[in-house]
DNA sequence: ATAAAAATGAGACTTAATCTCATTTATTGT
DNA sequence: ACAATAAATGAGATTAAGTCTCATTTTTAT
């Protein structure tokens, strides 16, 4: 059972109602969520303030990743050990956002062409994020 | 020599000053930019609802492509003909941004990959972005 | 237990983007 | 080419996501 005080213990950040309460939020729905959804669930928690200043020291210690919908939404997800890097997949028809894992082996292609391009470039890539959009056909809770 | 009046009249839309004077803009560009700056090139020329406006036409026929910093910047880019598919590379000391293009083979690969995921979540798959962050060493223009 | 440092809440503030509506410009049919 | 109709524009008001301020509260270190 992951908790969410050693999680900050951990990170060396000092271990707060607010930070617990956005932290468990986040651990309890395990999928990407809008900021404004947070939000809401947290409305009568946490004061707006707050949960952005938390979501961005949650970001400083590199345990949550922030990205946009294409409709323009700001979106935020926890990364932990359990739940490794990855990418996502957008139904432009309903919304749902899909974590997806490549294949191992095209993951390593993958790697193998991002080198390539630091020489070209003659850059250090940190990070890369790989977003598909298209329309799911069944798999939606909204779609249907 | 890529002519504004033709990519409107070939989209079928209106062809109107405003539209004529962010697509010139656009191209001489040629490169991603932030709506900020475009806007602040085109202060004079267009009004920021217009230009907003006109943005929003060019994406709906399918020849601009938006996207966001990981400064949240909203940034913009042209797709034509002459500059086709491809991916971006994000320094995060001088905030530029360079276009790259992947190997033919990955990209390849990379279809393949999404064909797989289309099928495993009975998906269609329009489209996909890859984006790498890093830093530049010598070749953008305002790191040193 | 206490002092110093850090975080919080409430709401003001900023700013990117959208909206409104009166006016201007483009298109279509004759 | 011209009038009638439809579409687009400009200017500024409006909205809303996200940040900032500062007095108060909570956490941490001693």
């Amino acid at each position: 059972m992951v908790n969410s005080r050693k999680i900050l213990a951990d990170h060396k950040v000092s271990i707060t109602n607010p930070r617990i309460i956005v932290l468990e939020a986040l651990l309890e729905i395990k999928s990407p969520i809008t900021v404004d959804e947070l939000l809401s669930q947290l409305r009568n928690k946490v004061a707006k303030s707050t949960l952005y200043r938390v979501l961005n020291d949650l970001k400083d210690i590199n345990i949550l990743h922030e990205f946009s919908t294409p409709a323009n939404q700001t979106v935020v997800e926890l990364i932990l050990e359990d739940h490794p890097h990855h990418h996502h997949l957008f139904c432009s028809d309903c919304g749902e956002i899909i974590d997806v894992e490549m294949a191992t082996e095209f993951e390593n292609k993958l790697l193998k062409e991002i080198k390539r391009i630091e020489r070209k470039f003659n850059f250090v890539i940190e990070d890369h994020r790989l977003e598909l959009f298209g329309k799911c056909t069944d798999l939606c809770v909204n779609c249907k």
